[in-house]
This record gives structure tokens, C-alpha cells and sequence, in this order.
DNA sequence: CTAATATTCGACCCACAGTTCGAATAATCG
DNA sequence: CGATTATTCGAACTGTGGGTCGAATATTAG
């Protein structure tokens, strides 16, 4: 194993089936939770025998965070330009929010899975897990927004901390909550964001 | 045993000992959940051996059940007056969800375990345990309430249901988000939804 | 082609947790 | 007081499910 070419395709094949089993995994965690999937049915429903699953990832546990880490990325990759640009806090705060819906439209399981995952697994020491950065940094994007917008006046003189509450639960509210059948509009979005926020 | 005092007083020892054990149950269900909570550690904490459990309840999921019903029993009964009074629609949604607040305030690992418990457990053929009829029933009310609003002209004019997410969303934020450290007042309650409400 | 290495997988292992058993103790009745 | 019934509980049972083993097969190297 010498060869070059070699291994960059073998590593590309690995990593391929890596993301064959997540994605089986997601269509099992996303009804079931991460103590209802059984391992055997993550393999069945990926199309490989179980200590495959084993060959490729140490646990259920890591193929959970994988999952959870690969979706945290790929939103942030999204979501990194616009929260870089230079319109005001609300517009960027707004947008934010707007993206976040489309995407979400785009792929429902796996969103629904990034944000109702996390609180049923949350416990003591995966606080550090590799996917908690990422959320974390978006957690600080939208307060920091917020805390400029109301030196700016764009937002109601509030406690930052409460708009977030506020403002974070009507967004799941409108985004999640429902038989999530009607996929929610930009345009609803943002009424209902303008209303709130005055 | 025909002694029909005695049968009473037993009968209410039966139901009080029932109490205990479902206070104990309540802490551990709390922050582990239905998967996570272990009978050896419900009956530890409600004082009882592990087997006299299963004296008072048939499995692990009724206890979880009689938690819930016993829950949204009490619930309901301070909701029910409010509901039934003949304020106008707005008010009476409001006042609703000022009430719940003030309840969470007062016992909040009890609310929070009923609203927060039943999306990790409401599996397949559970959608009809006894306490989902008084969700369905308070679910029922809200809707109703933002219809005759809408048509009064209290509320905007948009789908009901979309009001009724908002409304829902924006209050579980205000309401369950956090650390839980800061209890929320209730007139933060009733700005928040004025707000969104116009 | 042959040896070495990579990959796959069902069968097995075993720890854990829900449930049951059987005996011991407490309460009640006549 | 017995006798009967109600209550309690730790020990033992059992099914489940995460994780491992060893053999079989495929792939690559030389």
C-alpha cells in the first residue's frame, strides 16, 4: 500500500460509506431518539451488517455526534456569510432566521433532528462534544445582534436574554411545531418577526 | 374485612403511598427522561423497595402515564374556570397563559415534565393515554379562542394555525428556555404577546 | 499467482434494567 | 389469640441491545 492514488480513493470510498450509514442512522434517530434507535435497525436500514457499523465507528454514540456535528457544519457553512455581512443587526438577525427556515425546508429530518436532538442527549459531559461549538457560536451571533440592534434602537429596550427566549421559541414554534406538514414561508416568518419585534 | 371505615382509610393510605411514589418518580423522570429514569432509582429516591413499585403499578410506563394524567388533571382544573368565563377572546388567551406561567412559577420540574415529557414519549399507540385528552382539550380551547379573535377583529387577520404555533412557540420560549434559573413575570408575558399580536 | 491487508458480517458475549418470586413482616378480622 | 389477608422487599429471572470475535471474502501489493 504504496500507491497513492490508491489510498486516496480508498479513503474517499471510506468516507463515502460513512455517510451511507449516517444517513441511514438519521431516518432512525429522527423518530426514535437516540436510546429508542437500536443499532441493528441503523444497520439494517443502512444496508450494512452491524459490525460493519462497528468497523467504521467506535459507538452509537459517535455515530450520533457525527451526525449531529456533519449537520451543525454544513448550516453554519450556510449561515457564516450572512453573518459576516454589513447589514444592520435586525436585517442580519432576520436573515439569519429567513436561512435557517429555507434550509430547513430543504431537509426536514435532518434539521428537526439538530435542533430536538441535542436536549434529549444533552447530559453532563458531552456539554463538550465537538457539534456543541457550533451551535454555541450561533447562540452568540444572534445575542450579540440582538445587544447591537437595541443600542441601535432596532429593538425593543428588553433584556437581551429575553428577546432570545422570545424570539428563539417563536421561531421553533412557527419552523417545528405542528404536524409539520405545511412547510412555513420566508414572508410568514417575517411578519411574524416585524410584529414581535415593533 | 368488612369493616367499611377501614376499607376507606385503606384505601387512602393506597393512594398516598401512589403519591409518594409518583414524587419520587417526578425528580428522576425529570432530568432523565422515560429511557433514562431506572426503577431501582425511583424507588430509591421515593423511599420504597423496588418491588413494592410494582405493588402500586403495573410497569414503569404507567407510572409515567399516572404522572402525566395527574399532571394535566390539576392543570386543567385551574385552567377550567378561566376558560369558561366570559371575557372577551383575547383576554381570556391571554389570561390562560398568564395562568399557566404563574403555575410553571410555582412548581416548575412538574410543568416542565409535562410539557416537555410527552414529545420523547408520545410513541405510535400512546397518542390515546388518558392525559392527551386534556392536551387535546386545552390545544381545543387556545384554537378556539384565536378564531373568535380573529373574527372580532382582536387578533390579525392570518390562518389560525399559524397564530396558534407563533403563539405557542414564542410562550414554551419565554416560559421553558434557559437555564430556567430566572422565572419569568407575568407581565413580561402579557408584553411579549401584545407585541406579536399588534 | 500468492501473500498480505482491508472489509464484511452473523453469531456470540455480557451488562443492565424491567419484571416477577417467594418469603418475611404487619395489619385486620372473628 | 390464631387465621387470613395486605404489604414490603431483596434476590433471582429474563429479554434486550450495545459491543466483540473469528472466520469468510474481497482487494491490493509485489
Amino acid at each position: 500500500m504504496t500507491n497513492t492514488a490508491t489510498m486516496n480513493r480508498k479513503s474517499a470510498e471510506r468516507a463515502a460509506r460513512q455517510e451511507l450509514i449516517l444517513q441511514g442512522a438519521l431516518t432512525v434517530f429522527k423518530d426514535k431518539g437516540l436510546e429508542g434507535a437500536k443499532i441493528d435497525e441503523i444497520a439494517r436500514v443502512s444496508g450494512f451488517g452491524k459490525a460493519t457499523l462497528y468497523y467504521y465507528f467506535t459507538s452509537k454514540e459517535e455515530i450520533f455526534s457525527a451526525l449531529l456535528l456533519h449537520g451543525w457544519r454544513s448550516l453554519w457553512r450556510e449561515l457564516e456569510e450572512i453573518a459576516v455581512g454589513s447589514d444592520s443587526p435586525r436585517a442580519t438577525f432576520i436573515s439569519l432566521l429567513k436561512k435557517i427556515a429555507e434550509l430547513v425546508n430543504t431537509d426536514r429530518p435532518l434539521y428537526e433532528f439538530l435542533f430536538q436532538a441535542p436536549q434529549s442527549y444533552t447530559r453532563e459531559e458531552n456539554e463538550r462534544s465537538e457539534w456543541k461549538a457550533y451551535q454555541n457560536r450561533l447562540y452568540k451571533v444572534l445575542m450579540e445582534l440582538i445587544e447591537e440592534g437595541i443600542q441601535q434602537g432596532e429593538f425593543p429596550k428588553l433584556e437581551p436574554r429575553l428577546i432570545m427566549k422570545a424570539m428563539g421559541g417563536l421561531f421553533h414554534g412557527l419552523v417545528f411545531l405542528g404536524k409539520d406538514r405545511d412547510t412555513i414561508t420566508e414572508n410568514e416568518i417575517e411578519e411574524m418577526l416585524s410584529n414581535l419585534l415593533g
